[in-house]
DNA sequence: CTGAGGATGTTTGTATACATTAATTTTCAT
DNA sequence: ATGAAAATTAATGTATACAAACATCCTCAG
């Protein structure tokens, strides 16, 4: 269920995608082209070319294409239409940020309202999965476990806020691209920069549970806020110096400038 | 342009309201219609009957329905089709509390980043109106436009973040029914009990602008959050002892309970 | 009398045809 | 040759027709 970002939750086979209804068809595909840069950035997407190429009528691709638009990864077209966003490298900070805020959000509601004890319970059995896919060693990583596993674990942790309003926003955040907690493990793209700061995000991790259920709301928000930072940290590390690195990151091909924000 | 949640931003004349299209008529007719409870919560919204009764054919009104749902107005039901969806107490609350955490956000993002002196003098023109629109006591007050200039400083402090993003998620939010800035002075609904909170606003208003031309962002970011916090009074009032002028809030026909949350 | 099965009617999801608006090209005048 | 304007082409926005899925109700066996 949290395997990749591309692949849907669709089962092994294709046969059994192929069977998926017209629209979730037209999302997953136009999701896919956009992320993989198939579609380039500022590209006006074209109802009936993408129609075809898809498999599908007009009438779901344009509500995929609505819903994309949701997302982030389309803007409309004053005129008509929609193209592929370009995104700035602000954009994806203050998505970064937004995220940030909201787990700290779902933190702070979760101490401060309290949560049940099986819940904390499960969420500690997650961050011990966490601990035996880190390994020992960078040698023993399973980076593939560890996003998933991270990918619950924050699911998890916005489920505890308690609030259904909360968790719909925040799952809006973690769709919009390269803003989500796994948006920098995607593709095995884990390299020994970014491996330190899993021992750091997994530290992270377990101070604000231990925040929640010692009931210090303030606490447990500024340590969720924190650490939604480490993936700044990423952002410009493969923007920076690992550039050569950042093409498997999906939705990098989205960024259009480099540059850095002015202080207005 | 900030008017009225129900009137868009048309012209004057019903003439021109009719040459809008299908789809902005959709969404206006069907929020109107869900708004003033005359689609009752739990409906299920029959596409063929309000298309005809919107006058639209039923793809822009499914278009409208997408869009509602993303309002929080409507639900899908997992077996198709839409349902005018049921409002929680809590739903409410936590609306308001994450409307404040986003202009929280929004404000320390200014304070921090800094914010010309061209756009801090743009909102202290509007205050200086508020105060106008104020008056020197209760009757002298022109609520209406308090309410316009409300809703224009509250967009204002948003744009001063400076963040797209988080800009694009605080109109998200200030469209969920009952969490907006403006939720409780709908309809000239307000009375003595809540004119009173009008003048602790006024000050919230000023102390937060002043928080961000001092670059202070923790103070901006709290006193953002405490002015929200307003509106839980209010929702309070009008769920308790006022629940007879309650009538007059658009949105409120969609609440359900009026239990308060358990501590789980 | 009750419950399962099937037939029927209604509703949504999809495809396609039509209308309207935007983009492009061509033409003509300066 | 260049600019503007009109005509043409191509795109989106809308309506409608069709198909599949869901719900309902009726029938009939146990």
């Amino acid at each position: 269920m949290y395997t990749n970002i591309l692949r849907g939750r669709e089962g092994t086979g294709v046969a059994e995608a192929e069977k998926k209804i017209s629209y979730q068809r037209a999302v997953m595909g136009l999701r896919e082209r956009i992320l993989t840069g198939a579609l380039a950035v500022g590209d006006r997407v074209s109802e009936v070319a993408l129609a075809r190429d898809l498999g599908v009528s007009r009438t779901p691709l344009r509500e995929a294409m609505s819903e994309l638009v949701e997302q982030g990864l389309l803007e409309k077209m004053p005129t008509g239409g929609c193209m592929v966003r370009s995104l700035t490298r602000a954009d994806v900070e203050d998505g970064i940020e937004l995220r940030g805020t909201l787990e700290g959000l779902a933190c702070r509601l979760a101490a401060e309202r309290g949560v049940s004890g099986d819940r904390l319970a499960a969420c500690d059995a997650l961050l011990d999965r966490i601990d035996v896919a880190l390994g020992r060693s960078a040698e023993n990583t399973d980076f593939e476990l560890y996003m998933d596993l991270n990918a619950q674990f924050h699911h998890a942790l916005a489920q505890l806020g308690g609030s259904a309003v909360v968790l719909r926003e925040l799952e809006r955040v973690t769709n919009m691209p390269m803003a989500g907690p796994s948006a920098f493990l995607q593709g095995q793209a884990v390299i020994p920069q970014t491996l330190r700061s899993l021992l750091v995000a997994q530290d992270h991790h377990r101070s604000i549970v231990d925040a929640i259920r010692q009931r210090e709301g303030a606490r447990a928000e500024a340590l969720a806020r924190e650490h939604a930072r480490l993936a700044l940290r990423n952002l410009n590390f493969f923007l920076g110096e690992g550039a050569r690195h950042s093409a498997r990151i999906p939705g990098i091909a989205l960024m259009a400038d480099v540059g850095t924000r002015g202080v207005g």
